[in-house]
DNA sequence: CATGGGATCTCCAGTAACTAGAGGTTCAAG
DNA sequence: CTTGAACCTCTAGTTACTGGAGATCCCATG
């Protein structure tokens, strides 16, 4: 049995977002000693390794949720659950295509930049007018659910 | 002089977000009508104009102000200006690089998914443990300040 | 000049996914 | 038995908006 900060530490987790998630109902109540502090068991230690590895690639809570539900029930087709990384793997898709024609605008900008005075500098000037801007719209990045930081250690 | 309806509709802007802007001082207090009702003139247009720009580039609105700033006094030099544009295109490196290798992980896991039951789903399965992804721990995706929305429709 | 409907006004709440802090209790080592 | 680290609950803040309620305004007809 663990306490939560070595729930925290073996699953690279911090311990509010392990009460958070608890919260939400991603991860069931756990045990509590005498004097109200939880404790997990490796059920518990897994459910969450789960769960930050599907944060990790990029899915948001409520795919999570899905997710979790389906592992619950291995007798399932696994349909939906290919569906929804599927799904997953299209928004990916889409943020890299967006972020790409970022690049390119960014990079050309400030190649064009000499050194001057803000009167003369095209990173200001490209940011004043899109028109500045080649051809190509960038039809803006993404819709961007939270993505977890790279705060994360690794477990023992 | 616009009403903040033909603001929207000139800048591809939605009304409260306008009206969020002039909350947070990134755009001035517009003159009113007796009426209490905003108007704004050429250079709240583009002034907006370059504030939704820096978004659609992925700026946070920290840097968006610095830059506005920046392009409200011409004289100055325009390092700093260089230097939050190169800051971006880091980030946007940085971002590009981990989704790119999100994509992988999540390639693999579709193609190996054979369509059965979520007991042999390896995509449950490479959900539940990093171990059985190749090699590369996947340095989490990004930090993600909010980037706009493709809701965006173009300027008359 | 009256009236009606769309545009605007302010204020408040909610979104995603946490994160941080205050103020108080519990556990475990010495 | 006494610390002090870890834990507890609760609230509020973060980023960049978005949506709704209920009241008011503008302006184009009749
Ligand atoms: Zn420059
Ligand atoms: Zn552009
Ligand atoms: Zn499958
Ligand atoms: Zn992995």
């Amino acid at each position: 049995m663990l306490g939560i900060g070595q729930l925290s530490a073996e699953t690279g987790t911090k311990v509010p977002t392990i009460r958070y998630y608890e919260d939400i109902g991603l991860l069931p109540e756990p045990e509590r000693t005498a004097g109200n502090q939880r404790r997990y068991g490796k059920q518990q230690v897994d459910r969450l390794r789960f769960i930050r590895h599907c944060r990790d690639m990029g899915f948001p809570l409520t795919d999570i949720r899905a997710l979790l539900d389906l592992s619950d029930d291995p007798e399932r087709s696994c349909a939906s659950a290919d569906t929804i990384a599927r799904h997953q793997l299209q928004e990916v898709e889409r943020r890299l295509a967006s972020l790409a024609s970022l690049r390119q605008e960014l990079c050309r900008m400030i190649d064009q930049c000499a050194g001057g005075t803000v009167a003369d500098c095209r990173v200001i000037e490209s940011l004043a007018d899109h028109a500045h801007c080649i051809a190509d719209r960038h039809t803006t990045p993404a819709p961007t659910e939270q993505l977890a930081e790279p705060t994360r250690r690794d477990p023992a």
